[in-house]
RNA sequence: GCCCAGGUAGCUCAGUUGGUAGAGCAGCGGACUGAAAAUCCGCGUGUCGGUGGUUCGAUUCCGCCCCUGGGCA
C-alpha cells in the first residue's frame, strides 16, 4: 500500500507533514470551490474565501457561492460576512484573512484560501503599502471633484499633486480618484506611500496552485452556470438586493449580474437578452482573470481542472 | 426547370467607376498596490463562394458552376 506524502513538502518532511497554507486561484466558473472542498476533506483543513464578492451578504446565488450543503461539510470563512451597504477592499479582506489563516494554522490545520481575485493573494504574499484608512468623505470629494473638472482637466489635477500619475489615462477614474483621495487625505503623494516597503501579511510562504481551464471549455462553464443562475432564484436574489435601494457605485451593485438582472427587472431586457448578456460578462470576465493570471501569476504551477488542483498536492510514494 | 436578389471578418453589412478591403457587434492582447466580479489601454482577425476569361493588374468586368432567399411554374 502506498502512502501518501505531501509532494511540495518532500525537502522539508521533517518539519511539517502537511502544508499550513495552499492557494487555490482561477477564472471564475473554472471548479475552485470543488476542488477546495475536496482538498479541505483531504487534508482536515479550513477554507478561506478570496473572493471580491462572495464576502457579501446579500448575493448568494449570483455569485456561486458554496451551497449550505457545502458549508456544512467545512469550516468557511469569509463568506457573506459583509453587509451590501458596506465597502469591502483588498486591505480589508487581507486584514481579514490573515488572522483567520493564522488561527487555522494553530489548530493545526490547513488553511485552503481559494477564490478569483489575483489582488487579494498578492496582498496575503506581499503586502499592501502602509496607506491610512481614507475616510468615504474624501472619496466623495474626489467624485465630485473629477465630475465638476472633467477627465482631463481633473488627470492634470492628480498629477500636479503627483507627477508619478502621468502613467494613468484620463479614463481611469478609478486610480485617478485614488490618487487624488490619498493625497487629500494625508497630504502625501500616493506614489510615494507606494515606494515604502511592504510586508507579507502571512508567516508561511503558501504552497499555490492555478486552475488554468482551457479557454473554450470555460466559456462552456461560465455560459452554463449563468443559465443555472438564471433558473435558481438569481432574479429574486437581485430583486432584494435592489428593493435596499443602496448606493449604486457600492461594489456589490457591480456584481455580474446585477447590473443585467436590474435590466430584466425594469423591462429594458427580456430573459434571453439577459442571460446572454449575463453569460457575456461572465466570459469577459474570465478572460481579463485569464490575462492576470498569465502575467502577473506567471509563476504559479497552473493545473487544467479542479481534480488535478486536488492531486497536485499529493503524490503516491512507492 | 425558369426569372429575380444575394454570397465580402465569427455575425449583420458597407465598399472598391479595375490597383488584394472597413464599420458596428462579437472576439483577441495588455495594464493592474485598499472598488479587482473593479477600472483602463490597445488590436481587423479576410483564399472578397468556386473556376475559367479579358487585363500590366480582377474581390470589382464577362462566361460557366455551386450555395442561400424570394417569385413563376
Amino acid at each position: 500500500m502506498s502512502v501518501i506524502v505531501l509532494r511540495a513538502n518532500k525537502a522539508s518532511e521533517t518539519i511539517e507533514d502537511k502544508p499550513h497554507i495552499i492557494f487555490i486561484a482561477g477564472p471564475t466558473a473554472g471548479g475552485k470551490s470543488g476542488a477546495a472542498l475536496a482538498l479541505c476533506e483531504r487534508l482536515s483543513g479550513e477554507i478561506v474565501n478570496a473572493d471580491a464578492m462572495q464576502v457579501y451578504r446579500d448575493l448568494r446565488v449570483v455569485t456561486a457561492r458554496p451551497s449550505m450543503s457545502d458549508e456544512a461539510r467545512a469550516a468557511h470563512h469569509l463568506y457573506g460576512v459583509i453587509d451590501g451597504s458596506e465597502r469591502c477592499s483588498a486591505g480589508r479582506w487581507a486584514r481579514m484573512a490573515a488572522p483567520i489563516i493564522e488561527a487555522i494554522g494553530a489548530r493545526g490545520r490547513a488553511a485552503i484560501v481559494v477564490g478569483g481575485a489575483g489582488l487579494y493573494f498578492r496582498a496575503l504574499e506581499e503586502g499592501l503599502s502602509p496607506i491610512p484608512e481614507i475616510p468615504s468623505e474624501i472619496r466623495a470629494m474626489a467624485k465630485r471633484r473629477r465630475d465638476a473638472l472633467g477627465p482631463e482637466k481633473f488627470r492634470d489635477e492628480v498629477i500636479a499633486r503627483d507627477d508619478a500619475m502621468t502613467k494613468l489615462p484620463a479614463g481611469d477614474a478609478q486610480r485617478l480618484i485614488r490618487a487624488w483621495e490619498v493625497f487629500e487625505a494625508t497630504g502625501q503623494k500616493l506614489s510615494e506611500f507606494q515606494a515604502l516597503p511592504r510586508a507579507p501579511m502571512i508567516a508561511a510562504p503558501a504552497r499555490r496552485v492555478l486552475v488554468d481551464p482551457p479557454r473554450e471549455a470555460l466559456y462552456a462553464q461560465c455560459d452554463a452556470r449563468a443559465a443555472a443562475m438564471m433558473s435558481s432564484g438569481a432574479i429574486e436574489e437581485v430583486a432584494r438586493l435592489l428593493e435596499r435601494g443602496l448606493d449604486k457605485d457600492l461594489p456589490v451593485m457591480k456584481a455580474l449580474g446585477v447590473p443585467e438582472i436590474s435590466a430584466l427587472l425594469s423591462g429594458d431586457m427580456d430573459e434571453a437578452a439577459c442571460l446572454a448578456a449575463l453569460q457575456q460578462a461572465t466570459r469577459r470576465f474570465a478572460k481579463r482573470q485569464l490575462t492576470w493570471f498569465r502575467n502577473q501569476a506567471a509563476d504559479w504551477p497552473r493545473v487544467e481542472n479542479p481534480a488535478a488542483a486536488v492531486e497536485y498536492f499529493f503524490a503516491d510514494e512507492d
